[in-house]
DNA sequence: ACGGCACCGAAACAGCCGTTTCCTAGCGTG
DNA sequence: CACGCTAGGAAACGGCTGTTTCGGTGCCGT
């Protein structure tokens, strides 16, 4: 049972002075788990004794319990039934935050500067980051000339990249469970002199000093998977960046592209 | 500046320990709060006294600084800048409206249950439903054995789909743009007996009567470009339900891959 | 080989945490 | 008024926290 229900369920049996620590719990539900039982008797304006007196009366052996609890609904969010709607729900709401998060960043029009002035543009992924390096690749391609993706299927990385020069840019995805060598890499790059752009979650922090560019975007989710909905977000985001950055130019190459698809038929 | 980009920021300063500790810090960066700097320090494999010392190097005087710090990102939340972005905060509303509605449909279960039981599965995509499929069987190869990709590079579709049979499964993306012949192929498929998830946006209605289950999946967005983000999000969620179907088979099949990872020490 | 240096954990340490004990205030009852 | 009883805070207490000190270790440059 979750302390709101206990609270709840036990709010007859307690004591004023309980009652009111009560309510102070309640009132920062979100973020109990940040506070120190003294912190809270305070904000309650009991003693420690009598906060440490409810806990008991809600069923907690221990302040330590309850830390516990709370930690736990955190990294749950809700019970995982075969009836998967509450969750789910939970589950949006929080893509829709990191979503509002990684957009939010001042970044994003630096780095599209970056894709639009670029003599060349090379965009690498890995494992998960390889199907938004893919879909940046094709998005970009729609608005400017020479861009490739990298690595090639069965290719190593280092051969791909040896012709990066001063000029280009490098778009990287640096999403966890990054390959061996990844900070070589950013470090080779960044020696050649090309712009870089790093497309990394939290766990990348130690690579952005090598990058030109930091765009942070988180995967993790509330399910057991992490979720690239954000980047492929971003990659629009930025896509349409380059797009107003190219101006004329490259809604003539879409249109061209489109015109191109149209008369061979290959589209419906 | 917040935590993570301090650690970024510093990250060239920092001892190996250090650094070993931040990285433990950025993991645990949504509930960082929750813990006290021992359990940090334990949690990272260093000592409190490393922990210690980290957080001096990153600008504070003390955990508590850092509590405090914390507590604080919590409450402010969403205040953001208001110059170029009004735009880009109503595309982020619409994805997350977007990602809503397509995690909201009743099929998902259905279709997890079809990829869950089914002796094989091809996940087939074009395009920019190419990526999405690409990720789709990179997410369900780690739950479930048999799990291929089509049309691989420079293959024709037909070839591919030959084999599929009754017993299968197979998960087409329909995202608009279609390649000539979709219905044909949809058609085909259905008469081999498969079953078929259709992951399509609102245009591929007319071709949703021939799958056994139609996700609906908007790639619309308020830019020039369409967004994936939405694809991608039920990418995830439907490798989890596939997960939480296969049940522990899968789960160990996940810690298995995980652990050779490790042990190859391919990724950081 | 040597000293200098940076790193880092063990241990010392002061202080605060949360629990428990103890005791007073307040109230109903006889 | 005396008594019993409960509520609740002050303070005692043991334990753990986070910081600092200290010494061992490995790696340079000389």
């Amino acid at each position: 049972m979750r302390i709101d229900e206990r609270i709840a369920r036990h709010h007859g049996e307690l004591s004023p002075q309980e009652q009111r620590a009560a309510g102070t719990l309640l009132e920062h539900l979100d973020d109990l788990a940040t506070y120190r039982a003294a912190e809270l008797a305070q904000l309650a304006g009991v003693s420690k004794a009598t906060m440490s007196r409810l806990f008991r009366h809600l069923g907690f052996t221990d302040f330590d319990e309850v830390r516990e609890h709370l930690r736990a609904l955190r990294s749950a969010g809700e019970p995982r039934r075969v009836d998967g709607t509450p969750s789910l729900t939970a589950h949006a709401a929080h893509e829709a935050e990191t979503i509002g998060r990684t957009l939010a960043q001042p970044g994003i029009d630096e780095a599209a500067a970056l894709l639009a002035g670029a003599a060349r543009v090379t965009v690498a992924g890995w494992r998960n980051g390889y199907p938004v390096a893919l879909h940046l690749r094709q998005q970009l391609a729609q608005v400017r000339p020479d861009v490739r993706v990298a690595p090639a299927p069965g290719q190593v990385m280092g051969e791909e990249l040896a012709d990066v020069a001063a000029g280009d840019a490098l778009v990287v995805m640096g999403f966890r469970r990054r390959p061996a060598g990844f900070a070589e890499l950013l470090a080779e790059a960044a020696r050649s002199g090309a712009g870089v752009v790093l497309v990394a979650d939290p766990t990348a922090a130690r690579h952005a000093a090598h990058a030109s560019v930091w765009l942070e975007c988180d995967v993790q989710s509330r399910l057991a998977f992490d979720s690239y909905a954000a980047a492929m977000s971003l990659v629009s985001v930025l896509a349409d960046g380059v797009l107003a950055r190219v101006g004329r130019t490259g809604q003539q190459r879409v249109s061209a592209i489109s015109g191109a698809y149209t008369r061979l038929a290959e589209v419906e």
